[in-house]
DNA sequence: GTGAAAGCGCTAACAG
DNA sequence: CTGTTAGCGCTTTCAC
């Protein structure tokens, strides 16, 4: 059995009462006296506090659930950072539960997870939830907010990019390049990301009066694999001059399936990425992207998430950039 | 205030004991009349069971934390998919925390963290402890071991590879191949993982006669910066004919500067990298590798540590091998 | 300033 | 098969 406030205030000889109040840092009716005995006692004791007992007490967790996908993507990471950083400053703990990839059991679990133990908050990272999921996780008061998508019901708080003028922005810059023939690699239509992206890319060709051929959006799901098929529909003598993909994956696997082809890019083939994540500037040549605000999209998660208490939810875009390099 | 057995209770006309019984899938001993009553009524009450009480009364808690550093590495991703997928095969829960690059604060946070909610286990990714975190683990009575790392303290369980035979492996790879001037690109000194491939790249030149420089071997921290530094210094007319990165980050980044140099892969310089994640496909040249079993490293340390209660405490080291690209 | 005592929601003997 | 009861470790009135 681990040591416990009873131990701690059985050795300083006071009563447990004033042992949780000095350890839990509590007003400051104690003894200066009092407290440092009780401190170095706890320590001498190798006390720990048990976070299950304070919570069952409490009623409350200081901690926040962090809900993934397995890395279909690869910006996750950016967005953790910038929870962590905003919890830690929060003095909240972060607990990170990966829900794997389009997997309902393991999604389930994950929200399960999180709501049994009561967290304080849940934030679901660039994930669609099942109907079933989704009313699991409204039946709790645990408020909870989507980045990098939307649940698509209004009354969610999420963070994200405004996706249809990523579309629209990513497709105006290569029209803008003389480029008329554009085309759309890994585009995910059954989501609300892919959706978006792709009524704005619409919009800016009809904006310019360019007609699209249905052939040259090719559907995925934002991976690197999407991309190597994506072009491979093209072939070695594509219909498009230019093509914006979904993710930095996708647009490495158009990349370098346009590069077996020995395609020049960008002079046969302008190619624009979204997201922006480091990879584009590892790969050669570094592919011009729109380079979403990852950090600040956790930053901004938790603090919505936090300010959930006393203000309705809400969401929020953010700004992105189009960051132009040696791929258009 | 969220629905309790005891509501549940009240609403099936059953004691709480029996609630409990049924919701727990205790014994069978109950009618099935009645179990049935009360998963209904609880499923229509929206009864979520309080894992802060029951980890409370049972001492004991079904989750595993995974302590992992910012991605400093790309590999942490392959190793937790293998954690998971046992975790949950096992009917745990699995938490992740991340304890920032080298930040003994968010270090201790984690740890403090994944203590005070006493979870069943703690796996450590990639990380190595300072004196003060790992004795605060070493306090506890919770197992722990370290993945793709050692702590370097012989009682410590472990899963890695055999980071010698890595060294060794690669070196003598490319000795075969012809090569006699081979560096070594951000090599960590200070770390175990370091020291041995250093090692181990030391006993392959001895063993075939090869003197070694010392401006070969450039020191970093696994990072694509590193990568880059190191073929820096080399420079464009470099010393040595092939070099051994030590991790596919710090390969690429040795690659880029090569290639900006305008050296050809691997003509005028070979190169091997150890991880062997998908980035190594990414590139171009696709670079040959050493590639570690980092799924199996989590599935390995999952069952170590659920084994620690019959078991000493063991060190496993896991099977890599070595995958032939254009890069050499 | 400090202590006594009443639970938080749940499990686990122990009776019946 | 089911109910009663005694806590798990901690916080929090309410007295003193």
């Amino acid at each position: 059995m681990s040591v416990t406030i009873k131990d701690v205030a059985a050795a300083a000889g006071v009563s447990i009462a004033t042992v949780s109040r000095v350890l839990a840092h509590k007003d400051r009716f104690y003894s200066p006296a009092t407290a440092e005995k009780i401190m170095t006692v706890a320590r001498d004791l190798g006390y720990q506090k048990n976070s299950a007992a304070v919570e069952l007490v409490t009623q409350k967790s200081q901690v926040l659930g962090v809900i993934v996908s397995s890395t279909q993507t690869n910006f996750a990471d950016q967005i953790i950072a910038g929870i962590q950083d905003t919890a830690f400053a929060r003095d909240l703990s972060v607990i990170i539960l990966y829900a794997g990839v389009n997997d309902d059991r393991l999604q389930q679990k994950a929200i399960q997870t999180v709501i049994e133990r009561s967290v304080r908050g849940i934030l679901i990272l660039a994930l669609e939830l099942n109907d079933a999921n989704r009313q699991l996780l409204d039946q709790t008061p645990i408020p909870h907010v989507f980045l990098s998508t939307t649940s698509g019901h209004e009354q969610d708080a999420f963070v994200a990019s405004d996706d249809f003028k990523i579309g629209q922005r990513a497709t105006e810059y290569l029209i803008n390049k003389g480029h008329t023939r554009i085309g759309l690699a890994a585009v995910e239509a059954t989501s609300y990301v892919g959706q978006k992206r792709l009524a704005g890319y619409r919009n800016a060709m009809a904006n310019h009066q360019l007609p699209i051929e249905s052939e040259w959006i090719q559907a995925g799901h934002f991976t690197y694999a999407d991309g190597l098929v994506a072009m491979r529909q093209w072939g070695p003598t594509p219909p498009i001059d230019a093509v914006v993909a979904m993710s930095d994956l996708a647009a490495v696997g158009v990349l370098n399936q346009a590069t077996d082809f020995h395609l020049n890019i960008p002079n046969q083939l302008a190619i624009v990425s979204i997201d922006g994540t480091d990879l584009v500037k590892w790969v050669r040549p570094q592919l011009t992207s729109i380079t979403q605000a990852f950090y600040d999209m956790g930053v901004a998660g938790v603090n919505l998430l936090l300010n959930t208490d006393t203000q309705p939810p809400a969401a929020q875009l953010l700004p992105f950039k189009l960051d132009e390099r040696a791929s258009s």
